[in-house]
DNA sequence: CCAAAAGTGTTAGCTCTACACCCATGC
DNA sequence: GCATGGGTGTAGAGCTAACACTTTTGG
């Protein structure tokens, strides 16, 4: 044993990203426990003895979505003693991408959840709104060189849909012909029979991931977006 | 207060790498405590009630090397609720990059520290393998895209010096011609009036780091490996 | 037949890589 | 004066970005 040490709390807040077809939101909850009762938050909770923090992400990530299998990465650890004030609790962040269709939204009810624009977020409790800019920028950036973002899209979507997220991401218009054709010669992507006919009249066909090249050349590195270094000068 | 929550020993854990002009070093030290006492582990300790873990980190890289303002960057947390058997600890990995030249040699001495070349490393304690093994992908990573691998070189460098380097990164011969080309146009570098001439007859110009423009091109993507993609594969 | 969006073709300019060649110096 | 490693020049290949143009189909 180690007795002279200090033992701390441990929890773990996930930053939950999902795109409703033309903006990219956030899921927050209005937490149900004091301090700060009913003030937006980030979905977390404490870590338990028998769980790893990716555990823990993953048991909350469910408890208020639903879902399984989700894209969860590490992203830091916050841990300014008084970031909680009522006993000193370190945090670890994660982020996650989902599919915004997919999440049960009777759980989410039931937390009082909201998905919020990015450019709308409410004020958050403690440090989560740091938690949240750097989760944004992480996202911008894994984003300019790995393909993340087709898990914030249903199984089957269209390369314009796919431009209009990435146009979301980097607040900026691409060519939608360079960008068709960048997409499709990284392979990552199978042409599907039917087409979406919604939103124009020519129709666009869907596709759909090449799984096993998706997971192949995951850490390749991609150029969808012409110039990423300015994205990243803060 | 939260009171039916669990508390947990909290420990931070350094991957220090150094370049001695050949080979990229790693900094270990024999564990002076039980257990595993005299095994070899990476330089670590407990976080204390008014740190932060990244103060942790940089406490504990002053006590081993005597350097402070050394480049630092947090990597992840390892948390298996039994990766330290005496009692559940959860570490947060930190990886620095210093020169070699620069740190105190008494200090380590008396901490039995020593270092070894990454592919002569010993058996390490714990997890302390995969966290190696993290910082090194992370350490290809980063320095892929960001010229961060100048802060494993003395304030004065040759361009050649800086190649044995990036090559020795990424196990692999680089073209001279174009390194040097590359480097030159990314305006990072100062030339200064003297050579270095022990290493070879014409003698190379040593170069220092323009400050200013390091710190704000930090971001941006370099571009001195062709096609770093095949280093990420695994 | 027209409007609107999907998607293909084309080209000029740039960057990257490979490699020839010149330079400076110690012996 | 020659061997050695530092550094510059250059040309072909390949890629990128800009934009004209064709395709499809609902009304």
């Amino acid at each position: 044993m180690y007795p002279e040490q200090e033992r701390f709390l441990l929890a773990t807040d996930c930053i939950i990203f999902g795109f409703d077809g033309s903006t990219i939101k956030l899921l927050l909850i209005q937490r149900g426990m004091e301090p700060m009762k009913n003030h937006w938050s980030l979905m977390g909770g404490f870590v338990k003895r028998t769980e790893t923090t990716d555990d823990a992400a993953n048991r909350i990530l469910q408890q208020l979505t639903g879902l399984q299998n989700v894209y969860l990465e590490q992203l830091h650890v916050f841990g300014k003693p008084d970031r909680d004030p009522v006993e000193r609790t370190l945090s670890v962040a994660y982020f996650a991408l989902i599919d915004i269709n997919k999440y049960a939204k009777q759980i989410t009810t039931d937390h009082n959840a909201e998905w919020f624009g990015l450019n709308e977020l409410p004020e958050l409790i403690f440090d989560h709104t740091e938690m949240v800019k750097m989760a944004k920028k992480q996202l911008r950036y894994k984003a300019a060189l790995h393909p993340i973002l087709f898990q914030l899209l249903p199984e089957k979507f269209t390369i314009p849909q796919l431009q209009v997220l990435y146009q979301g991401i980097y607040q900026s218009k691409l060519d939608d012909r360079n960008f068709s054709r960048k997409v499709l010669s990284t392979n990552l992507l199978i042409k599907l029979p039917e087409k979406e006919k919604l939103s124009s009249k020519k129709g666009a066909f869907y596709y759909k991931l090449n799984q096993s090249n998706y997971l192949e050349n995951f850490e390749a590195f991609l150029n969808f977006i012409p110039n990423p270094d300015r994205f990243f000068k803060d």
